[in-house]
DNA sequence: TTTGCTTTTATGTCAGACATAAAGCATTAT
DNA sequence: ATAATGCTTTATGTCTGACATAAAAGCAAA
């Protein structure tokens, strides 16, 4: 019946996004300063062997993201920083990729620090049933791979999204690729020093017990948990 | 010598632009929902009596915001909610476009009670001279023009966008549109009321101050502080 | 029912042309 | 000398038509 279940994957990637994310990866590394002017479209398309059209509609690409904006005649600029839509999932790999890593564990950690109590309290107070199951299902995905590391990464991940999905703040879960960023981040890092694999399962295993209990504080208060721990993980990389 | 200085407004609407905005307002407002499939590129181009090309660059945009996926063949199908990027400027302004207005501001009024209060400890913690002074000078300006309601947007904004950008933390940097829309809807809910603008100066400087003496647990408080303020602001509109 | 081939089709790319607005320059007027 | 005016240039914006490509869909054989 379905030959194909290949719904959900991504697409391969093409001439143009190529293009957009080289551009890109050179305007975050300060190749093009904020308020440069790239070079004209024509040139763009030399440089990359490319049409034009795909130029364009990777420079379409890059100013979705905030990164640049064209004018008539004056050309392509490259715009202020505070512009940039940095929580944007390719920006995020495109800043890891970059380095420097630590910097980029350390602050993201501190808004998942931002975040992520408020909506564990959030999920506490709303109580969408369903949304509940989601963590809950997750949750028990994690402690069925507790012993091994890689399996354990993407029930992980499900967990603190379905988290925010379950704080019924619609933009709350615009965070997803944020924390995947966050988590893949802290891996690199933890994976260098090979140490032993904090146990976090009973850190979590609180979270879920506080919103299931309606218990917005003390899901807050263990979230905030959770992510010390993670946050002295980093810290010890640095020193 | 100039006789433009119109470097820093924004270029007017074209058409690719109109296209990508119509696109985008439907998929929000529901009318092709998630895992649904677009009209063809060539069948937009007539609804639409724009090329291809123009067509083409407007899904481009829609794309990098996250709202859409092409597949070649497959035609193109509007992504899961979860992967919208609902803090950028364009889709949040479309967003209060649309309605409703209340859970737009309360929601945004949560993240701002996330993100701002921690923005602002490390504000404090951070010492960075120069973009404290920034924040004093929009306070200055504020103070100035506490009487006049019109007047006093814009360096409310900018108090708080400094404060972001002072926190030394490259992601909090992006959270500036969130701050300008929450503001912008607040300010459209309250003028419903047309009651008297709360005397938030006060409030505005105890965060200032905090900042300079580099007490951050001040400066979280002196901020939760003003948000609880505005949120009870906000709370009398629905009742 | 499954496997493998063929056709169809919607997106992806290309090339060339013209439209448009605004920056830059030269000219003129004050 | 400075400022207003108009012309020219130029880079982005749009359009058209064509071909490339990959993958879904359909067909046929095993």
């Amino acid at each position: 019946m379905f030959r194909a279940m290949n719904r959900d994957v991504a697409p391969a990637e093409t001439g143009a996004a190529v293009i957009a994310r080289q551009l890109a990866s050179a305007i975050l590394r300060g190749e093009y300063p904020p308020e440069s002017i790239l070079p004209g479209e024509i040139e763009l398309a030399t440089k990359f062997s490319a049409s034009r059209t795909s130029v364009r509609e990777a420079l379409k690409s890059l100013s979705a993201k905030g990164l640049i904006q064209s004018r008539k005649k004056a050309g392509t600029s490259v715009r202020p920083r505070a512009d940039w839509q940095m929580l944007d999932r390719d920006l995020l790999a495109l800043r890891l990729e970059i380095g420097p890593e630590h910097s980029f564990a350390t602050d993201l950690l501190a808004l998942r620090q931002a975040i992520e109590p408020a909506a564990a309290a959030a999920a506490a107070q709303h109580q969408d049933k369903a949304a509940i199951a989601v963590i809950a299902a997750a949750f028990a995905e994690m402690e069925a791979a507790t012993h091994d590391r890689t399996r354990f990464v993407d029930p992980d991940l499900r967990f603190h999204k379905a988290i925010l999905a379950a704080s019924g703040n619609e933009f709350m879960m615009a965070f997803g690729a944020m924390i995947e960023a966050g988590l893949a981040a802290f891996i690199t890092i933890s994976l260098r020093h090979s140490g032993a694999p904090a146990p976090s399962v009973p850190l979590h295993h609180n979270i879920l017990k506080a919103i299931e209990a309606a218990d917005p504080e003390a899901a807050r208060t263990a979230m905030e948990t959770l992510l010390s721990r993670t946050k002295s993980n980093i810290s010890q990389d640095h020193a």
